[in-house]
DNA sequence: ACAAAAGTGTTTGGAGTACACCCATGA
DNA sequence: TCATGGGTGTACTCCAAACACTTTTGT
């Protein structure tokens, strides 16, 4: 009897998917829909689940991401593990994953993770039936979130924000494969919470070896084109 | 029957805690002897232990700190989970685990902190019969330790020197009350692996608005003796 | 021709780094 | 008086921030 497929459910992983649309940060979320006595409760939860005895972590974390969107290497970074007895107090919380899982539910400590993922990239949510959406973090604030979730996802904002600080090549798992300087900056300001001066920007990227330019330029804007850019890891 | 002192056996809590002798960066770490058949082995381990089912994890790991040190207010910070399988998976630590703590034991994720005291106060080492020291972090690498204990001591490191980086009054939980400059001095540059030119580290020490100068200077030295300084939070 | 965004240099202030000598104290 | 660490100032470099106009393209 192998633990390969046996479930544990004492520990689950939890990922706050981050996506960047040219505007705002946005964030995976999935949509519940629970039947209740004669009333319909909708809410939204993070992509998660319970591990696997026979998983590591990072692996759990990586199933999730990839059952959900179908896609592999994507960044995951583990940030935090929430372990307060009430996060599972609630008892909707509880009968529901009691449904999905089949299995006797107490207690269940998280291990949360951020990913990034390019938003462009057409998804294949399989999330069988129910719905997978993006949702501006600015909105998040005011929804009904599952378990613990709405912490969750505001930890992971502030890890990611300051991973952004201290590791700007992570920016360019945001972006398209070809984008623009405007590009760059708008989601470098989103995330930074500021608003850069154009000149400067320009001067920083060009002290980024990593961002190399390409012989191509935007097509289709009712504008000037800007030139386009990659991201080049192999330049130190 | 409440949950308050029944054990959940699937989550664990270890402490990766750090002094600062005026030399070197210290773990404390406790001895394990253990009778093997005809031999007795002998390693060593990080503070910690399996969660109340009542306990949020940060409870747990102030109680591990509380019952190892008798004191309380210890700086302690989340850094990372482990749950690799495998990492339960030498006998000599399940075994060891089942007679200490009377629990059928089978995997165990744990949630590592790291704790920053001074290493002058004297501390009363409860645990009971076994050993309790400091080790220099330089001498853990060559060291025989428990688990995946030697992983977690390293990111523990990593993130606590990074923590520092970013909030450099932590510094202050490492050192008496009363410092000389020197003091701190030597141990920016232990946690930050430089040598920092004297003048320049009083000049930015000064704009160190939370680091006071006292009227005091220090007793019993054989040279000159230095300005005696304190730490106050409450200047910004 | 006009609307809309692209692209481009110079100046200034603050922070970090390099560097050497005299001072106070105990033995 | 000597050995030991304490305490102090100046000059240079580099990076971040402020700031405005011309260019390109589609409509």
């Amino acid at each position: 009897m192998s633990d390969d497929k046996i479930y544990n459910p004492h520990i689950s992983v939890d990922c706050v998917v981050f996506g960047f649309d040219g505007e705002a940060l946005k964030v995976l979320l999935i949509e519940r829909n629970i039947q209740e006595q004669n009333e319909l409760y909708n809410d939204k939860k993070l992509p998660g689940s319970i591990i696997f005895n026979s998983e590591d972590l990072d692996e759990a974390a990586s199933r999730v991401l990839t059952e959900l969107t179908g896609l592999k290497n994507i960044y995951l970074s583990q940030f935090q593990s929430f372990g307060n007895p009430k996060r599972t107090s609630n008892p909707r919380d509880v009968l529901w994953l009691e449904r999905t899982t089949q299995l006797k539910i107490g207690r269940i400590v998280t291990v949360a993770y951020v990913a990034l993922i390019k938003i462009n990239r057409k998804l294949v949510f399989n999330a069988d039936g129910t719905s997978v959406n993006w949702y501006d973090i600015k909105d998040v604030a005011g929804m009904n979130l599952a378990f613990d979730h709405a912490e969750i996802i505001k930890k992971g904002l502030a890890y990611i924000r300051h991973r952004f600080d201290i590791e700007p090549n992570l920016l360019f798992e945001l972006l398209p494969r070809k984008f623009t300087i405007s590009q760059l900056r708008s989601l470098y300001d989103t995330v930074h919470q500021t608003r850069s001066d154009v000149r400067n920007f320009q001067k920083k990227i060009t002290q980024w070896s990593y961002v190399v330019a390409l012989d191509e330029i935007e097509i289709g804007v009712p504008h000037r084109a800007a030139r386009l850019y990659k991201f080049d890891i192999k330049n130190k």
